[in-house]
This record gives C-alpha cells, sequence and structure tokens, in this order.
DNA sequence: TTATGGATACTAGTATCCAATAATTGCTCG
DNA sequence: CGAGCAATTATTGGATACTAGTATCCATAA
C-alpha cells in the first residue's frame, strides 16, 4: 500500500538556539502534518517529540499550543496529542471566506493597485512557468502563496492575507493529498494571467469572474480524496 | 487622570480545577484587555500573574502563547510580555476582511436562509431592545456577537463567524474603548432591523447595503480615540 | 556629562516531580 | 475457552526549582 501520498523534499533544518524553539518546533509539525508525514488521528507524545528534537518538554507543549490553536492538533487528557482529521465542514467555510475576501480584494486591487505592483505579479507568474518546466511542486505552491499575499498586498491590505493563514492551513492540507492528481499548473498559470490582465485592463468584473473561476478549481479533487482516503476525513457523509 | 475608560461589570469567576487552566486564564486575560484594565503597553510578568492567580507559571505561559497567537500580546525576550498597542493597520484589515465576509454572508443569508433562522435573529433583536433600556452594555455587545453569528449560521456557515474571532478580537478592542461615546444603541438596533427586513424579503442588495452602512458605524469614533489616547495605538500618522 | 559597574528582574529552557486517568495487559475464576 | 477484574503503563496537566543570558536601572566615578 504505498500511499505515502507526498513529495516531501522539504528539508527539516536543525533548530536555531538564537530563535525561540516553540515556534521553530510549530513550523516543523506544521510541514509535517501538511505533507502527512503525520497523518490525521495519529498521536503525538510529548515525551517521544522532545527526545526525538533533543530539547525539553516544554518548548514542545508550546509548539502543541501553537499548533491547537490553528486546528491541527487536538489535546486528548491523560491519552495524547492527535493530529485533527480534515473537517469537511470548517474546510467549506475556509472557501467562502477565503473566496468572499479574495473577490473583495482582486476587486479592490483592479480599481487601485500599483502598475508596480501588478510588475510583481507578472514576475511571480513567470517564476511559476518556470517552476512548472522543472516539476518543482514545493516551489509552485510558495509561488502560489506569494502571488496570492501580493494581490492583498497591493491595495494595502497584506494583513488580510495573513490573517487568511490558518484558515488556509486547512485548505493546505487537501491541497497537499491532491498533489498527484492537482489542477495542472498549466491551467493555473493561465488562469492567474487571466486574472492580472483584468487588473491591467482595470476591470473589477472581470478580475472578479476569473479569480472565481481560479478559486473553484482549489479544492476540485476534493470529494474524490473523500472517497479516497475516508480517515482522513471529518463530518464526511459517512453514514 | 480620569480616563478608566471602562465598565468592568464582567465577573472574574475562580478558576475551576476540572477544565485545564492556560484556556481559563486566556479568557481572563482577554477580558482584562478588551476592557482596559491591562492597557496597551503594559508588561505582564509570568511570575507575578501566577501568584496572584494561585497557579503555577506553566498554565500562565500556555495562556500568554494562545494571547500571542491572537496577537494581544508580544514576547519581548529576556523582558516580559507587553500588551500590543492597537495597530491601526491590522485594525483596518480586519475591518476590510469582516466587511468581505458579512457582506458574502448576508448575500447568501437574503437567498437561503431558512424563516426559524431569522425568527431567531428577530428574538435576539428583542432582546438588545431590552438591554438598551437596561443600559446593560455588556449584555448588549454579547447578543450583537450572538446575532451576527447567527447571520453566519443560517446559511451553515457559524465556522467563518468562528474564524473571525480573532479579527474581531482586535475591533472589539476599539470597540470598549469607545463605549463612552459609542453610537447610541437604538440607532445599532434600527440598522439591524433593516437588515432583517431586507433578509424577509429576500433581497439580496438591500442587505448588503444594509449591513454595509452598520459596518460602516462600527469603527466611526476611531479617529477620535486615536487623537485622545494616541499610547493605545500603533502606526498611527503620529509623524 | 558620560561611562562604568553592579544589582535586579525577566523570559527561555531544563530537569524532575506528582496527580489523575485512559488504555492495555494479564490473571483469575467460572 | 471466555468473561470480568485488577495491575501496569503511558499520557497530559500541573508544580517546583534551577541555570543561562540579557535588558534595565541606578549610583558612582572620571
Amino acid at each position: 500500500m504505498g500511499d505515502s501520498v507526498v513529495t516531501p523534499g522539504i528539508a527539516e533544518k536543525a533548530l536555531d538556539p538564537n530563535e525561540a524553539l516553540g515556534p521553530q518546533i510549530k513550523r516543523i509539525l506544521v510541514q509535517r502534518i501538511l505533507t502527512n508525514v503525520l497523518r490525521p488521528g495519529e498521536r503525538l507524545s510529548e515525551n517521544e517529540l522532545s527526545a526525538s528534537l533533543g530539547v525539553s518538554r516544554q518548548p514542545v507543549r508550546d509548539a502543541l499550543i501553537r499548533l491547537g490553536e490553528a486546528g491541527l492538533v487536538r489535546a486528548l487528557p491523560q491519552r495524547g496529542t492527535e493530529v485533527t482529521r480534515i473537517d469537511l465542514q470548517s474546510v467549506d467555510s475556509g472557501r467562502f471566506l477565503r473566496e468572499a475576501a479574495e473577490l473583495a480584494v482582486i476587486r479592490e486591487a483592479a480599481l487601485r493597485s500599483k502598475p508596480s505592483a501588478i510588475k510583481t505579479m507578472e514576475q511571480i507568474v513567470s517564476a511559476q512557468e518556470r517552476a512548472v518546466k522543472q516539476e518543482d511542486h514545493a516551489a509552485f505552491l510558495s509561488l502560489d502563496d506569494e502571488l496570492h499575499f501580493t494581490f492583498a498586498a497591493s491595495i494595502g491590505h497584506g494583513d488580510v492575507w495573513r490573517t487568511l493563514q490558518n484558515v488556509k492551513l486547512q485548505m493546505d492540507r487537501v491541497r497537499y493529498l491532491s498533489l498527484p492528481d492537482a489542477t495542472p499548473g498549466k491551467l493555473l498559470i493561465q488562469q492567474h494571467k487571466a486574472i492580472i490582465r483584468a487588473l491591467n485592463a482595470r476591470d473589477p468584473d472581470s478580475a472578479q469572474t476569473a479569480m472565481r473561476e481560479h478559486l473553484s478549481e482549489l479544492l476540485s479533487s476534493l470529494p474524490r480524496l473523500v472517497r479516497k482516503l475516508p480517515d482522513y476525513f471529518d463530518g464526511s457523509a459517512s453514514a
């Protein structure tokens, strides 16, 4: 059963003693959860983690608290801390919220983003084309984040994208699972180009239309995944 | 001088040893920050807090980590933990995000919320009228939350409102500060009624218009506050 | 006025405890 | 052979005491 769904590729850097350990460990665990090295339902032990990371329990607890606030993990008293299953309800609400936010952002951006910001966007998309050619999934996804952040930043609301991060984490879990049969990068790039074209044309309506179409792609493979990996999900129509 | 801007009114319940202490302490500190018992820039000491609450440092650190994730507090290495000043930039981005979300919610609600949900909304507004008569600010604000949650819940996206909580915390800080010269409750209630009227009429456009007008009221006193209490804010045009 | 040095206070992290409880294991008894 | 019970183990939540490193404040001296 070779369903190791993931292309890790992300190096695990050693811990930097000059930076607080808690946030560093959080990032490591976020990576492991997103890439399904740690799978939904799996149980984590504070002692095990602290031993394997070579730190005490304290910073591990710090990290687990943060993960709990982000909804990636849940503490079960006297039993352990388990990786949450992907809650379909909150994925859907996340999609709703993100769509509302991004549509509002892109409308504003069409009205008043500066040409220099649009230039940046075009460069990011070019970089994405290179990433697709080299089949570098990780780089592609990270550029995708950067592009959407730039949309928000171009109207002075980078903070909006930042506060959507926790919401996006849940969507990203789905996204990493779908990497094998994801929407082809070429199509996503075309959609990005369509959005930027609308910005250049200062046409808010078609910018929104293009964005809406783009976002509808993001979770397109979700139903297939739920059928293939029911144990990873929660709140599905399992009845 | 006598700028204790607050009507506390919120009893501080004793700690319940059957529930994890960290989240409880977080709630207590959130209340103190929102009500300006703890003021922006003020420094918290883990030792002091643990002594005054009668617990060890561990659950206090737990609470401070959570507050840090919510952006209400910032750890200064080797110095202390300070209550963040209210960042005008993130308040504005919060407003933007919330407006985008609530406009999308209310449009959907006009299209497909169930009559029973609308009934609930009407009851909440009635309760608000009673709260205004009794000048019970705390109850009014809490009913306000409940109403907006019900808007989202009526289209099955209660989670949206839940994920907006952290954003709303920053806006709430402003809100509590403005209690003295806030928008009169009667006006807010009229706006609520206008929104619900539009839902009953299944008219998404006027629902959105009414909501937009309502939300624009929320931060109306912000500029005045920034002038009166510049120390509480960050990123203002102080130059 | 400026610099220096010391006292102080603070978080970050480590290392051990203890308490309560869920899960598991193994034993006993029918 | 199976059911029920008791002991064991592993877990988080919490408490306590300690070290390290650093920022801050203040008095004193040049």
